[in-house]
DNA sequence: CGCCACTTTGAGTAGTGTCAATGCTGGTGG
DNA sequence: CCACCAGCATTGACACTACTCAAAGTGGCG
């Protein structure tokens, strides 16, 4: 494992752990087939529309990937982080659906699509670790599929920025905001003004306190209750969840309405 | 190929053109793993939040997906149709992110975790296929959130239906519509009421005609052009791409500008 | 026949979008 | 060094889309 050039540790296609069995010398031929590069903080990976030929493994930095309308309306899909795959495209040979720009400097390593499709066949393990990528975006997608449908534009941005936060709650330190206003109406399907309105007013109320490409989170809990997720009562599949604060209201209900 | 008791050719898992090299029967020992289900409309084949056992395979049929709010607003994220994969989360043993609930009867086939596992290691060329169909749900999705994101409710409307006919721009047949509009609107992302007075104003221009759970497209070149998709001026990846009809008015600008 | 679910329509309004003006900041070129 | 400019953010006034609430029409079914 050490005897060949390979040196990256980071990605997901280039993890050891991900060809279990295989001798070290094959798993250096696997890496070799991979092309490390680097983007600087507004370079374009890839444009929408051009032929998917690679796969690209992010392993570091932030990258945003936005689509458009004809009349060029803009829409961000998502921001992939360090970890994610972009470009399955590539698999069937199609053309990339969205634009992938980098916010950071990004280091990425990518993957022909004859590579690919190679090192997909022989590595059962390889393809595991794929599909879940793959399914787990698709869950991440139907998420915002479900925001953008039902949310307020309060709920909008008050569950984004909760989304910037490393899933704890942890002490409220300032945390770095990469998009500017214009690009979180865009990710968030509003305008600039609403979601420079719902700032300043979460920044009025204290909620949040805002520099300049930086952010600080005062009262997470406020977003948590006005971020659409929790309203003290769940309805999750077949199943009703009561929060024991709405519970009272709910008997006072029950006692009037069997009445 | 013909020896054992399975008799389905209509699903990707079941196709015989997925294991090739393999002997009959393994094949049918692979197709011994599926368990063959039917459901009634509005019966529901499982609820978002249940443990994911299995992978459904849609063989004939259409199934809804929906997923919640807390607060019970709810969120029709598409509609699923015959050769799709639901409940990839059954992979990683999570949760159904979704309620699948059958407008039409359903034909399914399911596959529990254990067995899919075994399945995908064993066979590449149903790796591929999965990866593949999980991709395009994928960019299915970022679709939806584009039109979300950005499209008026005429828009919405107009692209809904667009949808519902097969591809090619054939003659004005009726076709069946199978939601309510309560149901065009948990996918739409709009009330009840808007659906129902913008397919009005359809009716009454004559692009559409509407009788129960069934409609006829008058004028499908009307909803193209109104469905955010075709504007004479299409913005793709580094492509500007114009319409005959838009050229004219673009010189003239273009003159204006350079002179 | 009446009931029920679904649809349509209207009136009024809340919430966002639109347009425009202002202030701020960082970068550029004289 | 400063003047200037472009881009970003904020704010206000106003318009308009889509939502809310309410009422009435429609068709199926027991």
């Amino acid at each position: 494992m050490s005897s060949c050039d390979c040196e990256l540790n980071a990605c997901v296609l280039c993890e050891a752990r991900l060809y279990p069995g295989l001798s070290s010398e094959l798993v250096c031929r696997i890496r070799n087939l991979l092309i490390r590069e680097t983007y600087s903080p507004h370079q374009t990976m890839f444009w929408e529309g051009d032929t998917a030929d690679f796969l690209f493994a992010l392993k570091a930095g932030q990258v945003k990937l936005t689509t458009s309308l004809p009349d060029g309306r803009q829409q961000i899909l998502r921001l992939a982080i360090a970890g994610q795959l972009l470009g399955f495209e590539s698999l069937s040979g199609r053309k990339y659906s969205y634009t992938a720009e980098a916010l950071t400097e990004a280091h990425v390593c990518k993957i022909n699509r004859r590579d690919l499709f190679e090192v997909i066949q022989q590595n059962p393990a390889v393809s595991v670790r794929v599909i879940e990528a793959l399914s787990q975006e698709l869950e991440q997608a139907e998420m915002t599929i479900r925001d953008l449908g039902l949310k307020s534009s309060t709920e909008r941005v008050a569950s984004f920025l909760l989304s910037l936060m490393p899933g704890c709650d942890g002490p409220k330190k300032t945390m770095s905001l990469l998009l500017s206003r214009r690009e979180m109406a865009e990710m968030l399907g509003l305008t600039e003004e609403t979601v420079s309105r719902v700032m300043a007013d979460f920044a009025r109320r204290e909620i949040i306190e805002n520099g300049k490409g930086c952010l600080r989170i005062l009262n997470p809990g406020w977003l948590r209750a006005h971020s659409g997720i929790a309203n003290g009562l769940a309805i999750v599949g077949s199943w009703i969840i009561l929060h024991a604060a709405t519970l009272d209201a709910f008997r006072i209900w029950a006692t009037d309405f069997f009445a």
